[in-house]
RNA sequence: GCUGCUGUAGCUCAGUGGUAGAGCGCGUCAUUGGUAAUGACGAGGUCGGGAGUUCAAUUCUCCCCAGCAGCACCA
């Protein structure tokens, strides 16, 4: 039998047999590592135990120290051990697929019953059961064939759709634990007993399309987390009640934002509290954008069908509009409106009037632009999925020469945005052209190197999304995350030839004749809605000062320090903090307490001493300590600290 | 839109086939207190909307609306 040459991490090669495993391998070197391996690194690639090595490479076995791997194989394992489970309750529920995600796994399984709560806890139970049986992980490589045949015998359609939707006629790997059979690529750990039976949890129950497909059958998704031990179940649980704590409605409600009511599903009632972010944000968003080099327009929000038929709108996202008709007297017809869902096709509007030159370009063009979106109604979400808002939209009209130089601009813009509003984690998706698409594959070409160079001109990595461009142009997308880990898509660039074209637009170039311009749809925070939400999450709600509704409360600790109290505040007002009295029949603790769940982040209580000192005794949001100061210090201090980002020094 | 769950006082929630309860909040009074809840008393609800079953529905059934989780969607 040929030889091969194993390297081990401490730099030690021995030779095997051509063909030998892992599992030889451990159990060679010791019974306990024998008993404690979970899987093996060889080449990079992670081995099962059983999987034959028939070439030379670096090797490392694993055990349950190895968190990544194991983490891997015990969500995996969970996968399997959860299908097993709910198949030996439920004989006749058929099995589909069942991959690792973040902290766990999810499984989809088609039943005709809906799966209750009772039934995650008889599952977790089953599930108990198999890993104390120590049932060992078997695996076979099995002709295509015969695998196919054998689910049409055990009547499990989905698998057999599987395995012919996998191109090409490789052999496919099988695996068992007991008497339990699933098509795997794996690797799984040595048996069912090396998962903690005290570290995963099933979490949630809910409907997912089979293969991602709205059109087929609906199957049932059961979600768990499982963690290599149950300290990290403990954690992973304790996370998410942090999280919950931060969720924007959440505290939307607490700190008296916003709300939203049945009559108007998807739109904000901002209340005093939050439009003050609001105003305060595109406020400082308008001074950006202004030293930026955009132009501020304002376009109608009801705008007749005529132009949405021009733009293209109105075969392709009509039910997606909300369509406004009115019915004029003595009018032959109804005129037909539509709310605007985006502002583009207007911002050409206000390009074409008037001859553009060449040297107009480029021309950036910005828009606090209100849209309305007929969204659907299980897409709505809090206020950062919502069928009215308000995008900080801008539309630049310029060559294709331009499109790099002014993506680079632009991710620089956005960045320092960013960075100003508290955001050190974001990551950036350049969507390149999908199936459906217009245009040719030179200009797509040009257009995805473009938004590529630009973006790394600027320094930042980013991530392709392979198909997810626009049919008209690819784009980049900035995303953050929320405080339970959800992306959201908030900054976008966007290349765009198609709707200059249908629209019309047109600039006098140097040689005389008329040119299309290309128009780069671009937003930084993408709606004020969605990134007031995400700013909420990201900051817990102790937003920076310069962006609190509330900055400061003056607390009176005595009935005689009242009118100290309105004096300290008008201190504070006069040079533009936003101060408030709190000079109610109650005790300072009472009142301390219930500004900081308001987090309001200046407290400043005054009794007696301070109104004889002119001091006041200012607390910090989140600190336990409180100090004397004088009013003129507090003032000083608290109007520089008010001032938005980009007008300190 | 799809699957499942939920909807009771301003908020958070308990509860029942015989038209409802707590805590907080709110109002009044007392209290003048030193950095995360002072006390007493009081007001407040067609139990999401509609229909049905029943002597009787907030409770059971159906339809609708909204919210939540996930899926799909997000040119």
């Amino acid at each position: 039998m040929a030889q091969i040459s194993l390297t081990f991490p401490d730099g030690t090669a021995r030779e095997y047999d051509a063909g030998v495993t892992a599992a030889d391998i451990a159990a060679g070197i010791s019974n306990s590592l024998a008993k404690k391996a979970i899987s093996a690194t060889v080449n990079d690639q992670h081995y099962d135990m059983q999987w034959p090595i028939t070439e030379d490479a670096q090797i490392a076995i694993h055990t349950m120290k190895d968190t990544a791997q194991a983490e891997e194989l015990v969500r995996h394992d969970c996968a399997h051990i959860m299908a097993r489970a709910v198949q030996e309750l439920w004989p006749d529920v058929k099995v589909t697929i069942g991959p690792v995600i973040k902290d766990g796994w999810y499984y989809d399984f088609d039943r005709t019953e809906p799966f209750s709560t009772e039934d995650l806890t008889a599952i977790e139970k089953k599930m108990k059961e198999i890993i104390n049986k120590r049932d060992s992980v078997r695996t076979e490589i099995w002709e295509r064939q015969r695998a196919i045949d054998f689910y049409t015998a055990n009547d499990e359609p989905y698998k057999v759709e599987l395995i012919e939707s996998i191109p090409g006629d490789e052999p496919l790997r099988m695996y068992w634990h007991g008497d339990w059979q699933d098509l795997c690529r794996g690797p799984h750990l040595q048996h069912t007993g090396q998962v903690p039976g005290d570290a995963f949890k099933l979490m949630s129950v809910a409907g997912a399309y089979w293969r991602g497909d709205s059109d087929r059958a609906m199957l049932q998704r059961i979600y768990g987390v499982a963690f290599t031990g149950k300290d990290g179940l403990k954690k992973h649980l304790h996370m998410l009640e942090e999280a919950a704590k931060r969720d924007h409605r959440k505290l939307g409600k607490e700190m008296n934002l916003f709300h939203m009511q049945e009559e108007a599903p998807g739109m904000v009632f901002w209340h005093p509290n939050g439009w003050r972010i609001y105003t305060l944000l595109q406020d400082y968003m308008r001074r950006r954008q202004d030293k930026g080099g955009y132009v501020e327009v304002n376009t109608p929000q009801v705008v007749n069908r005529k132009l949405w038929e021009a733009s293209g709108h109105w075969d392709n996202y009509q039910e997606n509009m909300f369509i406004v008709e009115v019915d004029e007297d003595h009018a032959r017809e109804k005129a037909v409106n539509a709310l605007k869902p985006m502002n583009c096709p207007c911002h050409i509007q206000v390009f074409n009037q008037g001859l553009k030159s060449y040297r107009d370009l480029p021309l950036r063009m910005a828009e606090f632009g209100s849209c309305n979106r007929y969204e659907p109604s299980g897409a709505m979400h809090g206020i950062m999925r919502v069928r009215g808002f308000t995008q900080d939209d801008g539309h630049i009209f310029c060559t294709e020469a331009q499109v790099e130089e002014e993506t680079k601009i632009f991710v620089d813009f956005l960045a320092l945005v960013y960075k100003d509003l508290g955001f050190e984690n974001w990551s950036v998706k350049l969507s390149t052209r999908p199936e459906k698409r217009v245009g040719s594959e030179e200009s797509w070409d040009q257009a995805e190197e473009a938004l590529a160079n630009g973006i790394k001109a600027a320094g930042y990595d980013f991530e392709i999304q392979e198909g997810e461009g626009a049919f008209y142009g690819p784009k980049l997308e900035f995303v953050l995350t929320d405080a339970i880990g959800r992306d959201w898509q908030c900054g976008t660039l966007q290349i765009d030839p198609n709707l200059p074209e249908r629209l019309d637009a047109s600039y006098i170039g140097e040689d005389g004749a008329r040119h299309r311009p290309l128009m780069l749809h671009r937003a930084t925070l993408g709606s004020f809605e969605r990134f007031i939400g995400i700013l909420i999450e990201e900051h817990a709600g102790k937003l920076p000062f310069w962006l609190a509704p509330r900055q400061v409360v003056v607390a009176s600790i005595v009935t005689d320090a009242n009118d100290y109290a309105q004096e300290v505040v008008e201190a504070l007002r006069a040079v533009g903090v936003r101060a408030e009295a709190d000079i109610r029949n109650e005790k300072i603790n009472y009142k301390v307490r219930e500004h900081s769940l308001g987090k309001v982040p200046v407290i400043l209580a005054v009794g007696m001493k301070e109104v004889e000192d002119r001091t006041v005794s200012a607390r910090r949001l989140g600190s336990k300590q409180s100090q004397i100061v004088t009013i003129d210090e507090i003032v000083t201090e608290l109007r520089a600290e008010a001032l938005a980002p980009d007008l300190r020094d």
